[in-house]
This record gives structure tokens, C-alpha cells and sequence, in this order.
RNA sequence: UGCGGCCUAGCUCAGUUGGCUAGAGCACGCCCUUGAUAAGGGCGGGGUCGUGGGUUCGAGUCCCACGGCCGCAACCA
């Protein structure tokens, strides 16, 4: 067999983004993405749902974030044999997009609009969702976020709007959608209401308003209490509340109370009987006050009184005391005025208790025309004139003013309006408790979203808001009579119905406004029907992709029978009352199931200060310089590992290199070792026998090697514990004991077997190999290129060599990594790859143990030395260890050799208590001995610190259980309950920890010096080598300068200096004799114990 | 103001069912065993675990109160 590389040279030094771009070309020219799904039809079905993202902005960095954890699951869930279908999709409705248009155009309001047309206006607000598209197809490849864009589903297709409507049409027949009024926030000069976004766009502090004070008088006869405390009929009494709006009086049709705050009934100097809350009567009322009787504001509840205006006429009962939570003591009298057209707390109670909703002002923020005194008038500009008129009545009690935050207009700066509009609702609040009974089903993580905000969320829920009076979004497909006072609704659910509706054919019809509109039909009351003006909350539109993107029910019934539940969706916190309710709303009142199975929510990004991320900052991080520096696979492992997905994460570029640096370097250096070293042996990669009797040759190796077993136990504890993780949904999990992995591979396996490899040791390049193509797996969720890049090279290019060599036969890898599977069948690439599999019977939870106790002993041993100020180099006689008990001292023996090695010792011995090397103490555990005696622990310690730890050290470790007696107590302590700690006196450099104690001897012997000597040499050699550029097997001969102290040294050990340097000959000069190294040699000089040494090498 | 989350070394974070001397990375300081890696490796200093109570033999961990930061909902009479 010719001896060819088997594997592409790797360098120790790689550019990610540069690798990166290569395995993207890959991808695309294997068709990777699609062979992913396609290739796992048939298989068992993963769901995963891609919440919409609007295309008219650009992505951002926490569109990367998201999209990272999206990504994850349906790669690893591929990988484990299941059909993940990834389809994605666009939001294109809504508000953001028409403010884009309304912008572009310079329009303001929706006069402008509607006068500019909506057709117009609806055509651009349609090219506009797709603006930024590209874009975003762009960061979704680069960073490797498989969903399938060319099958998106868009959100303003028909065949999307047309199961929107038969959803509504669902919800029609179950009478869950109705009208009614809601408040929000109006802005009086636009003539609109404001969303909450833009809401939260205008709040000012120190907004001045009026504060008054208003006397309700109490009906006569009304109240209990009233009537018990036996005031003469025709006195007059009063209910004291407060406002700051007065403007809204006039629409008054209640007062509410605490039903269980106290309330205080006085008499007030002026004469006049009030009640008010107990605790506020300093504060508001005037000194001097009587109070005449105490009651709970539920005693109030009921009690009627004289409306203060009746500029509207009312039929149902009203103006009476009503019990609210909302009502507090902080604030005014504790009785509060309820006006359910101007707050969204009265209009709540008005719906309680059935109160009339009276909307005394009209779009344009003014007094409509029954409000006599003040037609005409923008409210605002009426509340002086309210409080006089109510003055002149003598209701004024007291009048001030209040300051406090309020909302304003963020484009024209107009304080806002809370006014109730009237439109369409969904009922879910009649499904309440369906939706926190089926919010149990759901698995959320973090977990304290489900009974946190999202559950409190649903256990408030209010009926949602559906309507919009808007442009560019799904209109409601409801039509009602123009006949007038008519009430006649039909509610269309389908093209088809639509079409029998107006009697023709409607091919090409937009589903959007103004076409729809412009659909008309006779009414069975002699009226026109014509569409209601509104459209649907764009929040309806993505709550709804389940359904709509097969647009189900009129095709698709195949398909929707596997995708209409979802295992897994993922978007950030703050969809908790976006997407996350409105998936769960729709799902649960049109099939009582949670659309969703498992939900992962990431926290926020901040930016690297801890600030949150914001364009008027200018802290923001674009994606691409992230990428084109770090790369994808960084920026991924950083997000899925710098902090547990629901707490936000600070981000930088800075903060993805330091992830380059620790993680990925590592890896790929290991990796680059591994391939180096591959390529100079004569190692072939064993792949066993072809067929039935295919044994990975790991699992015969059985390598006898020490080290070999425990990478690869640790391998198998990985895979076990990274596997569980991804089932668990925790990502960190998932990811970081990879990194913990990776770093003891490089820096304790391969460092140790370093000497192996260089020999060409087949079963440590087997070994590595198996490890390095397993991590590669474990990695290929979260890191998809690397793990690419080390699959291509190691399986790959190897397996395209082997199909040329075998002719195709099937020839299995490694059990470890995937049973059953051969080279010439091994996917082309590693993401259609199967996930590894454990191998049990590899795991040593006993070697994992020891090695860890290895590399503490070691670790400690180093402290040791430097606190002595003895560098590695210089050979030590011994080292003096004390385990924490005989096994682990009997296990450190086995792994005696890697201790020494580390250390550079040359002998091992252990201390115990008795020896005169130490002191000794005896520490008594608290957990054994804690369960056993309970609060007898502390008088146990007590007491045995007092006896002689010398003699009670010997008695235990005879294997003798020890009574102690403290305060008249006695209480047997066994062996095992306590730990004999030794402390060394003199002669040893110590370090411990843990009650581990690690002591290395000080004296060095001349044999001990002159080794270290010969070490410095090897390593001034070596690195000579190294600069002049020689191979690695290159032969030379070497001269060294400076006889008088080297004599000894290479007289004891020369053979060592030639053989670890290759060189066939040590010459010796003399420079006292006038020798000197060749000039035109690589050489060195440099200070050995205060002699100049030179060494020249010359290749042979 | 309400709800939720968080508060551990200078910074970023681990810390499992309460139990032995609370850990890592960065930063800082000192150092550098022989061809994988200086974009590396080793060692070290640095913490009354936000504060105060409580439960317990024992609390970073459980309970209560308070404070601070972040988010969400509000900011309303």
C-alpha cells in the first residue's frame, strides 16, 4: 500500500469566518439543508414552529440570539433520527409596517392616508415587508439557522388570511367574538388611538394636572349604617372622592371603594357629614373634624347617589357605591370616581356590575353636543369651568393640583386621552381556566415562566382585543346590515362562502382592504351588508400559523395531522404576552391543547457593560462584524454558554473572542495535533472487518493504556451527559461540559501522550480519533461548522479514500460514534450524521475519580514546587503525598507514573499520622456524624479536639470505632466518620488542600543537577530545531560549548541528550582551547548556573 | 405600585437533595517540565455569598422582612 496522507493537513492556526464560508459552499453543492429533511421522511416527526419574523427591519443581534436556540434542538433531534420539517415564515402585517409607509410618504394620521388612497397605501405597505429580506436570508445562512425560507409561509397571502378567517369563523359559531368598548390611549389631535409600544414612547414626569375634590350627595334613605346612626331625614350627606380629570365627571356613573379599607363618616367644620377613607381624613380633610362612626368600605357598597350631571339618559341602575381592588390609601379620599369610558379600571368594573358606559367626548377630544355647558370644548380646556360650575353648586370640597407621570402624544406631544372605543373582542377570558389547565401541559424553560409571568398572565386574563382600525392587516371577516338600527352580522369563514355570498366568482381577489370592502350583498332586513371597518391584531396572524401556514382546512389535512402540535418553539422573554399567549390562545379555544409542547425563552442581550442595547446608545452590535471577525460558531457557543438561557446576556465582540480563544482554539488544536501526527505514522485507521461481524475497533481495543481508558470513559460520560442534556432541553447542559471536556483533552491527555503520539502509537491515534470524531458530533448542533470542518477531514476524506480502495464495501467507523455505520455509507455530511451513541460498558466512574485525584495531586505538587521556587525542569527525589483515605491512596499508586511524570519526580511515597515527618489532627465529619448524633456534633468536636489527635489518629486508623464522651453523653465514632490530617514540619515544600497535602523534597543531589542540566540542554536543543525550521524527523549533529561544566552532564547523560534531540553525534568543544561553533550553524548561547553554554546544530 | 427574575472574588458566572476548607474564566501578580497550541501552560493573591432576622447540630442553599438592579404590567382615581 502506497503511504499517502489520510488526512488534509490542518494548521494549528485557522480563520474561522474563512472556514466557514467554505463549509457554507459545501452546504449549498451537497444540498446539505434540504437532504437533512428530506432524508429523515418516514423517520419519527419533531415539530418545531418558526415565530415570524417582520422582514421590514433589519436582524439584529438578538435575532441571532433567538435564532441560535431555535436552531439547536432541530439539528440535534436530526441527528437522532427524527424528520424535523423547518419551515419558516414572515410576519408582514401590522402597524410597524404602515408607520414605515407612513414615513416614506410623509403622511400623518389616517386622513392623509385614506385621502392618499388604501389601495395606494396597502401596495406599498406590501412591497415594504419584504425590504430587508435579503438580508435577512443572508444572516440566516451565514450563521446557519436551518429553517427553509424558500416554503416560508407569509402572513398576507390569501390562502394565510383565508384560515385566519375560518379560525374567526370557529370562533364566530362558539359566540366568542363580540363588541365592546376598550380603553386606550387617544390622542386627541391625531385623531387615534396609540399602541402600547408608542405609548411607552411619551411618558414625562412632572405632568400637572388639577385635583379636586368632590362631594357626592348620598340619596335619602340609602345605607345601613346611615339609618343606625339616626341623623334626621333631612340632612344632607355627602361620599367624598377625587380626581384629577374632572372632565371625566360628567361621564361618572359609580364610586368604588376598598371593601375592606376603613371608612370614617365625620362631620366636617363646615357642618357637612362626610365619608372618606379612615386613613386619608388628616390629610385631606380640614382640622377639626368630628368623626361620628367608623365602617369597612363593604358596609358602603350599594349605597345610591345623585348623579352629578344628566346630560345623557340612562335606563339601568347607576350612580352607586361599588367595591374595587384597585381602590388603595395612597392617594385622594379612597373613594374613586368611575367613569367606564375614560379608564380601564372603570371600565372593568362597569362591565361587573353592568353599569352604563357614557362617552360624553367625541373623536376630536371635545364635549359632544348634549354636554350643554361645555359643547365643543377639548376636554382638557374644560376642567377649570367644570370645577367652578361644581363649585357654584356647592359639590367643590377642595380643589389643587397633582403632580404626577403621565402619557403624551410621542409625535405631536398632545397629553393623551384614555377613552373607550368600541371593537371587536375574542372572549378568552371565557376560556380562562382552559387556558392555565392547558398552560400545565406545557414545559417551559425557564421554568418559573409557566406559573410566573406567563401564568399570572393567563390566571388576569381579559378578553382580547382583536380589532384594529387600520390599513394593512387581515380584515375581520364580518359584514353587518346597513339597514339602520339594524343589527344583522354574518361572519364569512372562506373564499367559497364569500363568493356565494355576492354570487360570482372571485378570482384574483386580495383579501385585503379596500377590495374586500368594496364586497356588498342584500341584507334579509332590506339593508346593504358591508364590511365592519376593523382588521385583526397582527398578534392573531402569527397566533394562528399552525393553522393557517398549511392553510388548513381547506388543504393540507396530511400534513397538519403530524405539524399541528409543536415539540419545541423558542423565542425570546417578551413574546411571553405576544406570541407565546396568542399561539396558546387560539390553540386552546379552537382545539383545547397547547399549541406548544416545550418552549425555551432566552433572556435579553445587554450590551458588554451590562446596559441594555439601544440605536440612540449606539451600543449596538451588528451581527456581521461579529461574524466576519469570530465567526458563527463563536458568537452560537457564546450565546448558549455564557449564562443560563433565561437570564440575559452581555455581548461584545470581545466577549465571542475570549470564547474563540478558550474554546475553539483549543479544539482545533487538538485537532490539528491529531492530524499532524496521523499523517507522520504509519497508523492506518482500523475499520475492521466488513459485514456481519462488524466490531468497532474501540471496543476490542481495549487498550491497556491508562490515559486511553480514561479519555475515553470521560468520551462516554460526555456523550452520556451532553445527550440527556439536549433530551432536557438545557442548553447549557448541553454545551459547557464539552468546553470542560475539550480542555482536559488537550491539556491532559494529549499533553501526557504527547510521547505516544510521537512514536505513532496506534492505539493513542485510534484513541484520539474516536474521541476527536465523537466531539465533533456532540458538537454539531451548537457549533455546526467546526464540527463540519473535522467531520469532512476526518470521515470524510477518509471514507472517499476508502470507497476508491474497497470498492464500496461497508466498513464500520467506531461503535462509539455510530453503530452500524460505514465509511462508504457515511453521510456527506456531519448533519446528516446519527448522533453517538454511549458505550456503557467504557465508563469507569472509578478511573474518572482517580484522575481527577491525579490532577489535584499534580496540581497541588506544582504549588509545592513554585512555593519553593523549583522550576519543573529540575528533577526532584521525591514527593510526599497524604490522600484523604487508604483507597484513594491505593488508587494514586496505580496512577503513580502520570504524577510522577508531571511532577518530574522520581519516587513517591505517602505520609500517614504516627510518622515524625507530621503533625496530626483528627477531623470529625459534620454530614456522617451530624445524621448520626444531630445536635450532638458540635460537643463531639468539642470534646475530641481536646484529647491527644496523635494517639485518637492511631486508634482510628488501627480500624478502632473511638468512644467519646462529652458532657456525660457517649457516642461511638467510627473510623469513617472522621479525617486524620497531617501536617508536615520540616524539609518539604507543602501545598494541600481539600485534605489533600502534597509535600515535594527541597535537597537536590549533584545527579539530580546534572539531569536537570541535560534537560535545559534537550530543551535549548529542541528549540533550536524548531527555529532553524527542521523537520521533526530530521537527524543532527550537534556541538556544544563549554566542556568544563557539560563534561559530567553528558558523561551521565549523553545517550538521553541524542536520543530526544535526533542527534547522531554530541560534539564537545573546548572554547578555553580556542574552539569555536561554526559561524554558519544555528546556535545558541546562554547562561547555565552562571556559565555561558553555546550549542550549534547542523543537519545531517 | 404590583408581579417575576437576579444579587457569590475587581468583572462575568458555577455552586445538585442543606454537610468536609465556596469554585471557574477574565483581569491582576509571579513563573515557564523536550516539536500540538504564546491566540499557550502553571502557580498565586483576592470572597463576613446584598442586609437583617428565623428554622437547623449545621445555611450561599430553606423561610420571613428589607435594600439594590433588571424585566413585564401599570403610572390610574
Amino acid at each position: 500500500m502506497t503511504k499517502t496522507s489520510q488526512f488534509s493537513e490542518v494548521k494549528p492556526t485557522v480563520s474561522y469566518p474563512e472556514m466557514e464560508e467554505k463549509i457554507l459552499q459545501i452546504w449549498r453543492e451537497r444540498d446539505v439543508f434540504q437532504r437533512s429533511m428530506s432524508e429523515r421522511q418516514g423517520g419519527p416527526e419533531f415539530v418545531f414552529y418558526e415565530g415570524p419574523p417582520t422582514a421590514n427591519g433589519r436582524p439584529g443581534i438578538h435575532h441571532v440570539l433567538a435564532r441560535a436556540f431555535k436552531d439547536i434542538f432541530p439539528r440535534y433531534k436530526t441527528m437522532q433520527g427524527y424528520y424535523v420539517q423547518r419551515r419558516g415564515g414572515w410576519d408582514t402585517h401590522g402597524l410597524p409596517v404602515e408607520i414605515e409607509v407612513e414615513k416614506k410618504l410623509g403622511l400623518t394620521g389616517k386622513q392623509q392616508i385614506e385621502a392618499y388612497g388604501i389601495a395606494r397605501f396597502n401596495a406599498l405597505c406590501r412591497e415594504s415587508t419584504m425590504e430587508y429580506i435579503s438580508e435577512w436570508e443572508e444572516l440566516t445562512e451565514r450563521m446557519a439557522f436551518w429553517v427553509d425560507l424558500k416554503t416560508a409561509y407569509v402572513t398576507f397571502e390569501n390562502e394565510y388570511i383565508e384560515s385566519l378567517w375560518w379560525i374567526l369563523k370557529q370562533f364566530w359559531e362558539k359566540d366568542l367574538l363580540f363588541q365592546g368598548y376598550k380603553i386606550v390611549p387617544y390622542c386627541p389631535r391625531c385623531g387615534t388611538p396609540l399602541s402600547s409600544h408608542e405609548l411607552s414612547l411619551g411618558y414625562k414626569e412632572g405632568a400637572i394636572d388639577p385635583s379636586v375634590y368632590v362631594k357626592f350627595r348620598i340619596k335619602r334613605g340609602e345605607g345601613r349604617s346611615f339609618v343606625q346612626s339616626g341623623r334626621s331625614p333631612e340632612e344632607v350627606e355627602y361620599l367624598l372622592a377625587w380626581t384629577t380629570t374632572p372632565w371625566t365627571l360628567p361621564g361618572n356613573v359609580a364610586l368604588a371603594v376598598g371593601a375592606d379599607v376603613e371608612y370614617v363618616r365625620v362631620r366636617d367644620v363646615s357642618g357637612d357629614v362626610l365619608t372618606m377613607a379612615a386613613d386619608l381624613a388628616e390629610r385631606v380633610l380640614r382640622p377639626g373634624f368630628e368623626v361620628l362612626e367608623r365602617m369597612k368600605g363593604s358596609d358602603l357598597v350599594g349605597i345610591h347617589y345623585e348623579p352629578l350631571y344628566r346630560f345623557y339618559p340612562v335606563e339601568q341602575d347607576y350612580c352607586y357605591v361599588v367595591a374595587g381592588d384597585f381602590v388603595s390609601t395612597e392617594d385622594g379620599t379612597g373613594i374613586v370616581h368611575i367613569a367606564p369610558a375614560f379608564g380601564a379600571d372603570d371600565m372593568e368594573v362597569g362591565k361587573k356590575y353592568g353599569l352604563p358606559v357614557i362617552l360624553t367626548v367625541d373623536a376630536a377630544g371635545k364635549f359632544r353636543s348634549e354636554v350643554t355647558p361645555w359643547a365643543g370644548v377639548f376636554v382638557k380646556d374644560a376642567d377649570p369651568a367644570i370645577q367652578e360650575e361644581l363649585a357654584s353648586r356647592g359639590l367643590l370640597y377642595k380643589a389643587g393640583t397633582y403632580e404626577h407621570t403621565y402619557p403624551f402624544c410621542w409625535r405631536c406631544d398632545s397629553p393623551l386621552l384614555y377613552m373607550a372605543r368600541e371593537t371587536w373582542y375574542i372572549r378568552t377570558s371565557a376560556y380562562r381556566d382552559r387556558l392555565v389547565a392547558t398552560n400545565q401541559q406545557i414545559n417551559w424553560y425557564p421554568e418559573h415562566i409557566k406559573n410566573g409571568r406567563f401564568g399570572n398572565w393567563l390566571e388576569n386574563n381579559v378578553d382580547w382585543a382583536l380589532g384594529r382600525e387600520r390599513y394593512w392587516a387581515t380584515p375581520i371577516p364580518i359584514w353587518k346590515s346597513d339597514a339602520p338600527g339594524s343589527a344583522y352580522m354574518e361572519c364569512i369563514g372562506s373564499i367559497a362562502e364569500l363568493e356565494e355570498k355576492v354570487g360570482r366568482k372571485l378570482e384574483d381577489l386580495d383579501l385585503h382592504r379596500p377590495y374586500v370592502d368594496e364586497l356588498t350583498w342584500p341584507a334579509p332586513d332590506g339593508g346593504t351588508m358591508r364590511r365592519i371597518k376593523e382588521v385583526c391584531d397582527v398578534w392573531f396572524d402569527s397566533g394562528s400559523m399552525p393553522v393557517a401556514q398549511w392553510h388548513y382546512p381547506f388543504e393540507n389535512h396530511e400534513v397538519w395531522e403530524r405539524q399541528k402540535q409543536a415539540d419545541y418553539i423558542c423565542e425570546a422573554i417578551d413574546q411571553t404576552r405576544g406570541w407565546f399567549y396568542t399561539l396558546h390562545a387560539v390553540s386552546t379555544l379552537l382545539f383545547d391543547r397547547p399549541a406548544f409542547k416545550n418552549v425555551l425563552s432566552p433572556g435579553h442581550i445587554l450590551a458588554e457593560d451590562g446596559s441594555k442595547m439601544s440605536k440612540s446608545k449606539g451600543n449596538v452590535v451588528n451581527p456581521w462584524e461579529v461574524f466576519n471577525t469570530h465567526g458563527a460558531d463563536a458568537t452560537r457557543w457564546y450565546m448558549y454558554t455564557a449564562s443560563p438561557p433565561g437570564n440575559s446576556r452581555r455581548f461584545s465582540v470581545n466577549l465571542v473572542g475570549e470564547t474563540v480563544r478558550r474554546f475553539l482554539n483549543t479544539l482545533w488544536n487538538t485537532y490539528s495535533f491529531f492530524v499532524t501526527y496521523a499523517n507522520l505514522s504509519d497508523w492506518r485507521l482500523e475499520i475492521g472487518d466488513s459485514g456481519a461481524n462488524a466490531q468497532s475497533p474501540i471496543s476490542n481495543l481495549q487498550s491497556l493504556n491508562l490515559l486511553d481508558r480514561w479519555v475515553l470513559s470521560e468520551l462516554n460520560r460526555l456523550v452520556r451527559d451532553v445527550t440527556f442534556a439536549y433530551e432536557s432541553y438545557d442548553v447549557i447542559g448541553a454545551t459547557r461540559p464539552i468546553a470542560d471536556f475539550v480542555e482536559s483533552l488537550s491539556n491532559w491527555y494529549v499533553r501526557l501522550s504527547r510521547r505516544r503520539f510521537w512514536d505513532g502509537d496506534p492505539a493513542a491515534l485510534q484513541t484520539l480519533y474516536d474521541v476527536l470524531v465523537t466531539v465533533a458530533h456532540l458538537l454539531a448542533p451548537a457549533t455546526p461548522f467546526v464540527a463540519e470542518e473535522m467531520y469532512q477531514n476526518l470521515v470524510m476524506r477518509r471514507a472517499r479514500g476508502e470507497r476508491r480502495e474497497a470498492g464500496g464495501e461497508e466498513e464500520p467507523i467506531s461503535n462509539l460514534q455510530s453503530p452500524n455505520l460505514s465509511f462508504s455509507q457515511s453521510p456527506d455530511s456531519i448533519h446528516l450524521a446519527r448522533w453517538p451513541q454511549v458505550n456503557f460498558d467504557l465508563i469507569d466512574e472509578q478511573l474518572s475519580a482517580d484522575m481527577a485525584m491525579v490532577q489535584r495531586v499534580t496540581s497541588l505538587g506544582h504549588a509545592a514546587r513554585q512555593n519553593a521556587n523549583l522550576k519543573v525542569r529540575q528533577p526532584l527525589a521525591q514527593v510526599v503525598v497524604r490522600t484523604r483515605n487508604a483507597e484513594e491512596e491505593a488508587a494514586l499508586r496505580r496512577l503513580q507514573q502520570f504524577v510522577l511524570d508531571e511532577l518530574n519526580v522520581k519516587a513517591m511515597s505517602f505520609t500517614h499520622a504516627g510518622s515524625d515527618l507530621v503533625d496530626v489532627t483528627v477531623f470529625p465529619y459534620p454530614k456522617q456524624l451530624g445524621q448520626k448524633y444531630g445536635k450532638g456534633y458540635p460537643k463531639i468536636r468539642q470534646a475530641m479536639s481536646t484529647l491527644d489527635q496523635a494517639d485518637l489518629a492511631a486508634r482510628f486508623q488501627a480500624g478502632e470505632t473511638v468512644e467519646i464522651v462529652a458532657e456525660g453523653e457517649t457516642y461511638a465514632v467510627a473510623p469513617e466518620d472522621v479525617e486524620v490530617r497531617v501536617t508536615p514540619r520540616a524539609g518539604f515544600s507543602v501545598a494541600q488542600e481539600a485534605g489533600y497535602l502534597v509535600a515535594v523534597t527541597t535537597e537536590l543531589d549533584q545527579a539530580l543537577i546534572q539531569e536537570g542540566y541535560a534537560r535545559e540542554l534537550v530543551r535549548r536543543i529542541q528549540q533550536l530545531r524548531k527555529d532553524a525550521g527542521l523537520e521533526i524527523s530530521d537527524r543532527i549533529v550537534t556541538y556544544i560549548a563549554d566542556s568544563e561544566l557539560m563534561h559530567e552532564v553528558l558523561a551521565h547523560f549523553g545517550g538521553y541528550v541524542r536520543e530526544e534531540t535526533l542527534s547522531v553525534e554530541l560534539v564537545q568543544l573546548h572554547p578555553e582551547q580556542g574552539d569555536k561553533t561554526p559561524d554558519n550553524l544555528p546556535q545558541v548561547s546562554f547562561d547555565l548556573d552562571g556559565r555561558m553554554v553555546t550549542v550549534a546544530i547542523g543537519k545531517k
